[in-house]
DNA sequence: TGGCGCACTGTGCAGATTGTCCAGTGTTCT
DNA sequence: AGAACACTGGACAATCTGCACAGTGCGCCA
């Protein structure tokens, strides 16, 4: 779906700002209370915005160390299976399947360089899982970020806005 | 830092259901609106709760396809220049620097596998790359959580909790 | 060209929520 | 014993929300 100037200028200031209402939202951005509620409503139907959930940082939770784990599978059932255990594991943040020589990638966190030996243990002790190769996150040069995401989708795909009142 | 059970349903709540507010969330939880108040300030102080800001999903914004690059460096002024000139590619969503034979690891969005290429010689124009290997995410087995591992956390490290009133 | 639908504005209202106080109570630590 | 702490339960004014309404340009389609 595509979004325009206004959307992205919405996304931005509750990115920044969160706590802010509809109604400061509709003063900043000078326009109508209703369209920002309007927007919302859109952007949250379609999908764009996921939620409004807290965002939990594992490092401030005990978890500061993260490790990219590729695994190779043994497929009889496919990956699924796999994946299903897998998401019994707490400290398996995020699972995917991907093309190349590994089967999935993974990102894992654990308490400390230890405790990530432990955690892997726990990941290849996991039926169908053959092998898996990690590399660890030495620093996040660049935190999860979509803002400026949303401004080059909010560039591009502007729908022509609509005048009224 | 640790938290404790309440601070676990706590997140819980607000993660399953984030537009109830404080009041609600105190009926919920059975506890007084001004806890609630304090835990919420609590985490969000101490940094476990980075935010509420919304969670825009890249592939609703038109860029369904997700990749892992692999980035090898030349390293005459170490990551950090490198990383900044990363940080104006929208499509690059996250980078670390990581162990192993690569030098660093970003997830990188698309609108879609032609578009992919384009992104990566974007990547691969940045000065100071000399390689990049990505695989490509064919399906998501477990989208980006945190809710098991506060539970974990919860489970593990409860403070012991100070009865009153 | 005329008409319809849409997105937006600006307004109003009742009800709920927030921010911020307060005093009181029971635990834990010193 | 005393201090510090976390929680309860209550109160208040100010604010925000959800919802509704009429009115206005503009684009699209017949």
């Amino acid at each position: 779906m595509a979004i325009d100037a206004l959307d992205g200028r919405l996304i931005e200031l509750f990115t920044v700002e969160p706590r802010i209402g509809v109604l400061e939202a509709s003063r900043r951005l000078g326009v109508a209370r209703g369209t920002v509620q309007a927007r919302l409503d859109r952007l949250s139907r379609e999908g764009v915005i996921r939620g409004f959930g807290p965002q939990v940082d594992p490092a401030a939770l005990g978890y500061p160390v993260t490790a990219f784990v590729t695994l190779q599978i043994r497929q009889p059932g496919g990956h699924d299976p796999v994946a299903e255990r897998l998401a019994r594991i707490p400290e398996v943040i995020e699972a995917h399947t991907i093309t190349g020589p590994g089967d999935m990638l993974c990102r894992i966190v654990a308490r400390s360089n230890a405790d990530l030996q432990r955690v892997l243990d726990g990941v290849l002790a996991v039926e169908g899982v053959e092998r898996a190769s990690s590399v660890i996150s030495l620093a996040t040069q660049i935190p999860h970020r979509t803002l400026p995401l949303v401004h080059a989708a909010a560039a591009a795909g502007g729908r022509r806005p609509r005048a009224g009142g």
